[in-house]
DNA sequence: TGAATTGTGTGGTCTGACCACTCGGGTGAC
DNA sequence: GTCACCCGAGTGGTCAGACCACACAATTCA
């Protein structure tokens, strides 16, 4: 018998039946989740293995532990996930740059469906982006946006936003075509 | 006594110590770091605890741990944080309309950073967009737009970039600030 | 009625015990 | 000497059980 394929390690495999589980039982944000116990009984792994996907999730900031009470699940908004990775892959000015790039590039994006929206006026929007982003109505733009607006720090950064809109205005796209 | 101030979690205390041990013993990516068994000698911590520590930092990749050999240090360049997420973005029912925005998005904010760079001839680019987003050199954007993309399906969707270039050359951005 | 107490359930942590795996050193046959 | 084989030590992976600290609700009692 050769037999390969190694089943899956517990912990992932606790992260995915613990997301299935809050699909099919259609938890809402703020909605208590079973308690650790409870998942070890259900989904036949260990407290200690169901810990771990737990924290895996924690730092995703997808849950949210409270001792006593219990676990929630969160919204995307604030997860800690930022000042921890912070102090590892920003010392490297790459990385850096290639957020802050993103994170502009989002917001071209969001710029653009306003203007695609007829009778959207850029006058009447808010001055934080974050306002422009929720009036894109875009859950997906929004979600990635807020992760990666936590990277890049609250920079201003307006003049790499400009620069890169400059550049756009000068693709010729179709021409390629 | 007041004493408020509850003493920080084991597992950031670990997470802190371990990150402080990396860095006075000056580990080098690939080296081998301490075994669980040995940190939570060291740091009088729990093996759990220790254990969840490591869990965080394998999550962010900043380590990778080899069942019978140890665990070692690697270069946070690949972090496969992103593809992680991706599968939390999404929250299921997500609009499919979204998720094609949020590529062109991506793939117009690509564009957009080629041009940029001075110099570049979009005739000498491949046709398929992955060429493109290699050029672009941004990992985190190649990191998003896969996951996108894995998403989107193999879709043609050349119109729905066009639309947002052609609202792109439209926004007056600086008017606005 | 209202304050104090108790009970129950929760996350947080530690410990000891296995298992599965890798690697290197020894052992023996050739 | 050389090579294949075996075995033991070390390692991560997992589990079960035991406490602790805490939050909350029910209960008790003044």
């Amino acid at each position: 018998m050769i037999e390969s394929a190694r089943p899956p390690s517990k912990f992932l495999a606790a992260i995915a039946q613990i997301q299935e589980m809050i699909k099919t039982d259609r938890f809402q944000s703020g909605d208590k989740i079973p308690s650790e116990r409870e998942l070890s009984d259900r989904l036949s792994i260990g407290r200690s293995s169901v810990r771990e996907a737990l924290r895996a999730l924690e730092l995703l900031g997808l849950i949210e532990t409270r001792r006593g009470e219990g676990t929630f699940l969160r919204d995307f908004k604030d997860h800690q996930l930022v000042p921890l990775i912070g102090t590892f892959i920003f010392d490297g000015d790459q990385n850096k740059e290639d957020v802050r790039d993103v994170k502009a590039i989002l917001e071209l994006g969001c710029l653009a469906i306003l203007s695609r929206k007829s009778g959207f006026d850029f006058n009447e929007a808010g001055d934080s982006f974050q306002q422009q982003i929720e009036a894109a109505d875009n859950r997906l733009l929004k979600n990635i946006w807020m992760i990666i607006s936590d990277y890049a720090g609250s920079d201003t950064g307006n003049e790499r936003l400009e620069e890169l809109l400059a550049a756009a205005k000068q693709i010729n796209y179709s021409e390629r075509q």
